[in-house]
DNA sequence: TGCATTCTTGATAATATTGATAGACAATAC
DNA sequence: GTATTGTCTATCAATATTATCAAGAATGCA
């Protein structure tokens, strides 16, 4: 039951390039520059902000000046959209999946006691993921942010 | 986010085990005949019986006439007990979780905001699965059973 | 133009997990 | 003492995950 560090990194990245954006409107932010806050490594977290982009999420600049900035704005991204990008279906197992369902191996799936409870954990974990956005992310990241640290502020 | 199936052969093992147990009391069940009715790997189900019944969900008996029992009673077991005993801990992330946590990378846990929706999942899931104890799990699939088909009743 | 910068793409390596099999061993009932 | 059934350990193949490497293509600027 466990998300994986790609899905865990992309909403990782996608709240400091929003908050980012936040900060200072129609600005790009460097992969570099990401990796360094937020402890992902540099190489891999080039192939998760590419994905991101191919699903629409973030839109990018190559060259000088290039970088990352958010493709739509942030209460439009939602987490559910963000990890299924990475890590495929919410769902716990395959035949309880709404976006990518796949029969098992059960002999009678209506009769399925497993079937049956893990639809309800598949609707808990959608239901959830898929309301919270990213501008709602951010402004609890802000929060504390700001409550905690001011030098922090500064630190960018 | 995907169960194993590990955790997928072992909930539906036990239904099977549950509901013979609820058909006739005081019986044991074969490794070999569970694995026929639930078309799991007879090899790979051992394994599974064994942690089952290591983790205190089973007991078992060995020789002639021998077989796996529920060791307490079915509404004593929970689907988050299982899981947990076959795959680890239930949250999406080692740093929202209660029974084994660990930190994660992120330069702060406090203002990072998959540790906020995490959490929020975590609970999610263990409250359903917590509180889904094998014997609604048996109780909805003798629904089923019953109602779909009369002939499955003398097939045992 | 040429060059530095930055994203793009595909390949590949290292490691962990998963799903499954094999076989020797131990207990039980008859 | 023998057939049956669970116990335990080792091992394996396949796959997924995590991460790195290197060559390429677009962009802006001198």
């Amino acid at each position: 039951m466990r998300l994986s560090k790609k899905g865990e990194y992309a909403v990782r990245a996608l709240v400091e390039i929003g908050f980012e954006a936040h900060l200072r409107p129609n600005s790009l932010i460097q992969i570099s520059t990401v990796a360094q806050r937020t402890n992902i490594p540099e190489k891999f977290l080039e192939q998760i902000l590419l994905a991101l982009r191919n699903g629409g999420v973030l839109k990018s600049k190559r060259g000088v000046e290039g970088g990352y900035s958010l493709a739509k704005d942030a209460d439009e991204v939602t987490l559910g959209e963000v990890i299924r990008l990475l890590d495929g279906p919410l769902a716990p197992i395959p035949c309880v999946s709404k976006t990518s369902y796949e029969p098992c191996s059960c002999p009678d799936q209506e009769s399925c006691g497993l079937h049956i409870a893990m639809k309800q954990v598949r609707d808990a974990i959608a239901g959830i993921l898929d309301s919270y956005t990213l501008s709602r992310l951010i402004g609890e990241v802000q929060k504390h942010r700001t409550s905690k640290t001011t030098e922090w502020q500064f630190d960018i």
